[in-house]
DNA sequence: TTTAATATTAACCAAATGGTTAAACCAATT
DNA sequence: AATTGGTTTAACCATTTGGTTAATATTAAA
């Protein structure tokens, strides 16, 4: 069953695929209205300018980089299960969406990217860090220093996804092998986490 | 004292400044000629085309995220020595040239990205992998999964610069800040080290 | 000093690119 | 049937872009 989409919508699915994988350098407008199966002018019609069109995009997709997972994190009482949660849930995220980080990677690191960074949704790391701070001081993990520690996790589960075209090729992965992997590594780090937080 | 430099040299020196900060898509040849200070057409005696002066610089600066350090890990015995070496070389190292993270991560990440992939030394990954294994079999330390240890550690160095924008705006660091809090880093990396490898 | 090779410049070019426009189309209302 | 409003199209436009060319300047060899 397929459902029917109305112009704007083809347009708002074609426009993801390719500002996702080209970044908005790297993507025509006419790429876009070709995969939209529509004629170029409806962009404009539609959203005005590329800049525009491509900020749309850009706040649709970053909700699954920040993905909103505090509400089930509120339900729990330590940093280790938050830190789990998270792992859990964020690498099964990303592998639905694998360009994400590179998209976001991608946009941020751009000269002008200050209008997207403020866009950006920080009450998760936020709510971590507390949560961290939290746990030390009642002395259920080490004492080590929350910045840095939010900082590996975040990196030990997403900078994989920005390097998967190098293991890719050096270890012949398809895609599917990869995404794979990272459903294992998800209890590797949880290893890693406990080693590194319990006393 | 400055060095003059050939036209040449300028080509080189300004097209890696317009390419890594910009990357191939959102890099202008006029503007590698603008910052060389010479003529558009030099660009195109020198180098022939843009992809090829591109080539150049990505060869050049690639070296710089996956560094030469094995000729000095070859005389560390445990694979924690060559980790140690290797945190404290690499963060060293970007810490230089911050953007060199950012640069391949956007280039090998594009479409048609294979002809970079082909280029990259992996010998670095490999001759740490197998000092892994063989501290494993040794039983100096943990059994834990060697290939997703060796991402977990190139993802706690390299992940922060491709965030860098993030953290800066969110915490308010200027480049200085945030340099000093990565070689901080270090130390604490490899505390997170030890307590996951060893027994 | 002539000659030949290399280096540099300004002007130019075709293709691509983001964006616009005016006319046509179409569905719903009157 | 005529009107109205939103929607779609083809053609068009100005600018930018990577790249070329032919003429000129510079350097070094003969």
């Amino acid at each position: 069953m397929t459902i029917a989409l109305n112009t704007e919508e083809k347009i708002l699915l074609a426009a993801e695929e390719i500002f996702v994988l080209n970044g908005y350098d790297g993507s025509r407008m006419q790429a876009i209205a070709d995969r939209a199966n529509i004629n170029k002018a409806m962009l404009h019609y539609y959203f005005r300018s590329k800049e525009k069109l491509f900020e749309r995009i850009f706040e649709e997709k970053v909700l699954h980089f920040f993905p909103k997972i505090e509400e089930d994190m509120v339900h729990l009482n330590t940093f280790l299960e938050k830190a789990d949660l998270f792992v859990e849930r964020y690498i099964h995220l990303i592998n639905q969406y694998p360009y994400i980080p590179f998209f976001v990677v991608n946009t941020i690191n751009k000269p002008n990217s200050q209008v997207f960074i403020e866009k950006l949704p920080l009450s998760l790391k936020r709510s971590l860090l507390a949560a961290l701070y939290a746990d030390i001081e009642k002395g259920l993990i080490k004492d080590i220093q929350p910045f840095q520690f939010i900082m590996s996790l975040l990196g030990m589960c997403a900078f994989p996804y920005l390097m998967a075209p190098i293991f890719k090729h050096s270890f012949r992965f398809n895609d599917t092998e990869f995404s794979d992997l990272m459903i294992l590594r998800i209890a590797e780090l949880k290893r890693y986490i406990r080693f590194i937080l319990l006393p």
